[in-house]
RNA sequence: GCCGCCAUAGCUCAGUCGGUAGAGCGGCUGAUUUGUAAUCAGCAGGUCGGGAGUUCGAUCCUCUCUGGCGGCUCCA
């Protein structure tokens, strides 16, 4: 030990550091760092435990600094706007009660027990956080004893809740900003100044659970940047990616339809038909590859069905019922109950294992109003659906290859993906020795696969632990494509069997499993990735053919008669307009080729090419383009 | 389903401080036959989401239903 009064400070070069007990972690950190650097520094890590800049040091440590770039630095910033938000609030409406402001994963919010938020209120708060930025005010951090605490919060039973839940012994602390007083754990950035890239998102009711009677709450979410050009970058990305909507690309390309009778129950237009079937041809030629067999199995089932299946007890709520004499149908919500009965149908030998079978059939699931959302979240869909029977042992390699089939697919539209391992929820089937062993075995194959994945404890389904598939939309929105499931119930409860080399009669375990989705919320999600520009293979229009003049018409129809009769889609857009127009319309609807005919091209056998995109086009003869189009297509290229 | 907001022509939107409505694009017709992101002119198209109430009179105010949007929850 050094000196008294003086502490060690380990840095993360390695350096270290005697300084006076007492010296703030900032001080330290802007002494170590060049100014530029340390000018980002928002708050410090010591002993790994994040913490304001102005925390004093008073034993030997070890310290980093925390910035913007770090995750746990990105969440101070995020929950310190959430502490001025809660200020702005407060001002602008005084009973406001602030319950808690986290961080989230793309931002932040701060829920409140308030009278519901209006459009003005928000305005009154954006106003107050530009006050209170431009004032600078600095978050004070205050150590209370629990009485100080349990007074300052009297009028607020969720603060106070949150104190009782405190341990003893724990410190309490709160934070000042202005006049301002919150109960927080901390750390914060230095003072409101960081706050200038700050923004108030918007603003929604909370249904509260579990608690009728509570009042709900009003939820603010916003987002925070360490300075306002990046505020401003987010903004302009997220108006741009406004125009990607799904829903307003397939409204102009008449993709995809509905209407105010059929809430959630998607038409799909002959163009949007088109990508629904090269979608279902890329994953038949997988499922052709890799042994399954293709079944259709009844819409409607008794209620006795999905008794034995379990849906009656678990999934009736959201299920589409249909009454026949004194008999209760219910549309499927799922497939499994079909392949189920198809397996039990006769007796079966180990031989067959692993038997998999495929359906494509509309799912209808009465989901609640509130959440449809274009084709991302729909009541009737089609998923690329298929249940596999297995033995124990099997289990590990058709997995392997289902991540296979992910990689292939998901690349194939350059989209990134994420897994999730969802395990044994709060209601489910079975015994939990059994769900233990699969969830064991699913987060060995994920290990093993060399595939990132996180864990989300108690999602998994009600029969069994999954593995999901995750992608975003253009506005950053997760949504769940793909699922793996494994499945121990539902083999029980439908009394399968097979018969195995040992003469014994085995029950076999069922692999539910959708990669892509459903055709409806991926497509969806390809729109907006896309943002309308198709790759060729599944362009509804590969190819657009532009005759100059009538004189032109006749060749302009044999170049399309030759492009359709090997296989490509192609439109002619007749001379009624100029050709600028019309290649401008072309350009506007997405087509990956444009191909302008005229004396020249007559005469020569050539094309004038004009790639989507691109500014220029090459003059080619028919063959070459037809070869080069073909090529790309059928390698399912990206880009035309 | 819950909280808030919204609903005017096929689409995007303007408008009426209560006296039944306009534009651009798209569509149709005609002229133009065009060389790589918008040729010109004309025409058609709306019981202002449905119902009820207030009013001499409602697209506008109130209630309600339906649908949508942003979240919550849930999920492919």
């Amino acid at each position: 030990m050094g000196d008294v009064g003086q502490v060690e400070v380990r840095l993360p070069d390695g350096t270290q550091r005697r300084v006076p007990a007492g010296t703030p972690a900032g001080e330290v950190l802007r002494d170590w760092a060049p100014p530029e650097v340390a000018e980002g520094y928002l708050a410090a890590l010591v002993d790994g435990v994040p913490v304001d800049l102005s925390s004093r040091i008073d034993r030997d440590v070890s310290l980093a600094p925390l910035s913007f770039a770090d995750r746990a630095g990105r969440d101070i910033l995020q929950h310190s706007a959430a502490h001025l938000v809660a200020k702005a609030l407060v001002e602008t409406i005084p009973e406001a009660k602030p319950t808690h402001g986290p961080p989230t994963e793309d931002g932040f919010y701060y829920d409140f027990e308030v009278r519901p938020i209006l459009p003005e209120d928000i305005e009154a708060v954006r106003a107050g956080i530009a006050r209170s930025v431009a004032a600078r005010e600095p978050f004070v951090r205050r150590e209370v004893s629990r009485a100080e605490a349990e007074s300052l919060f009297a009028q607020n039973p969720h603060k106070l809740r949150y104190i009782s839940e405190t341990p003893a012994g724990a410190t309490i602390s709160v934070y000042e900003t202005g006049s301002f007083v919150d109960l927080c754990r901390g750390p914060h950035v230095p003072d409101t100044h960081w706050l200038e890239g700050a923004h108030v998102l918007g603003f929604s009711g909370l249904e509260r659970e579990g608690d009728a009677a509570a009042r709900p709450l009003q939820r603010i979410r916003g987002v925070a940047f360490p300075t306002r050009p990046e505020l401003d970058r987010f903004l302009k990305l997220r108006t741009e990616a406004e125009a990607r909507d799904h829903r307003t690309i397939g409204a102009r390309q008449e993709l995809f339809l509905f209407v105010d009778d059929a809430p959630g129950f998607p038409f799909f237009l002959p163009k949007g038909m088109i990508l629904v079937r090269e979608l279902e041809k890329f994953v038949t030629e997988h499922l052709a590859k890799s042994g399954y067999a293709e079944v259709r199995t009844p819409m409607l089932f008794a209620q006795s069905v999905y008794e034995t299946s379990g849906h009656w007890s678990h999934y009736r709520e959201n299920m589409f019922l249909s009454a026949e004499g004194d008999r209760l149908f219910g549309w499927k919500p799922m497939n499994c109950p079909g392949s189920m009965l198809i397996f039990r149908s006769r007796s079966r030998s180990y031989r067959e294992l692993p038997l998999r079978l495929a359906e494509f059939a509309p799912l209808h699931r009465l989901e609640a109003s509130g959440t449809l959302h274009g084709l991302t979240r729909v009541r009737e869909l089609v998923q690329d659906d298929a249940h596999l029977f297995v033995t124990e042992d099997q289990i590990e390699r058709e997995i392997l290859v289902l991540v296979d089939w992910i990689r292939e697919a998901f690349t194939t539209f350059r989209l990134e993906w994420t897994y999730e391992l969802s395990t044994r929820p709060a209601s489910f089937l079975g015994d939990p020795a059994v769900w233990d062993k699969a969830e064991a075995t699913l987060e060995k194959i994920l290990k093993d696969s060399g595939v990132p994945y996180r864990v989300s404890p108690g999602e998994g389904a009600f029969y069994g632990p999954k593995i999901d598939i995750h992608i975003r939309d253009s506005l950053g929105r997760p949504w769940q494509t793909g699922t793996i499931q494994l499945d121990y119930q539902l083999p029980a409860r439908f009394g399968l069997e097979y018969q195995g080399a040992d003469g014994q009669l085995h029950m076999p375990i069922v692999i539910h499993r959708t990669i892509l989705g459903s055709w409806e919320r991926f497509l969806g999600v390809v729109i907006e990735h896309c943002a309308g520009r198709f790759p060729p293979w599944i362009a509804p229009v590969q190819v657009r053919v532009l005759p100059i003049a009538d004189r032109h018409a006749e060749a302009a129809g044999g170049l399309a008669d030759e492009l359709r009769a090997s296989g490509i889609r192609v439109e002619i857009a007749a001379p009624e307009e100029s050709i600028a127009k019309r290649v401008r319309t072309a350009e506007v609807d997405r087509i990956p080729y444009v191909l302008v005919l005229g004396d020249k091209e007559a005469a020569e056998g050539t094309v004038s090419v004009r790639v989507r995109g691109s500014k220029e086009s090459t003059t080619r003869s028919r063959a070459e383009f037809l070869a080069y189009a073909l090529d790309r297509i059928r390698r399912r290229e990206f880009d035309p």
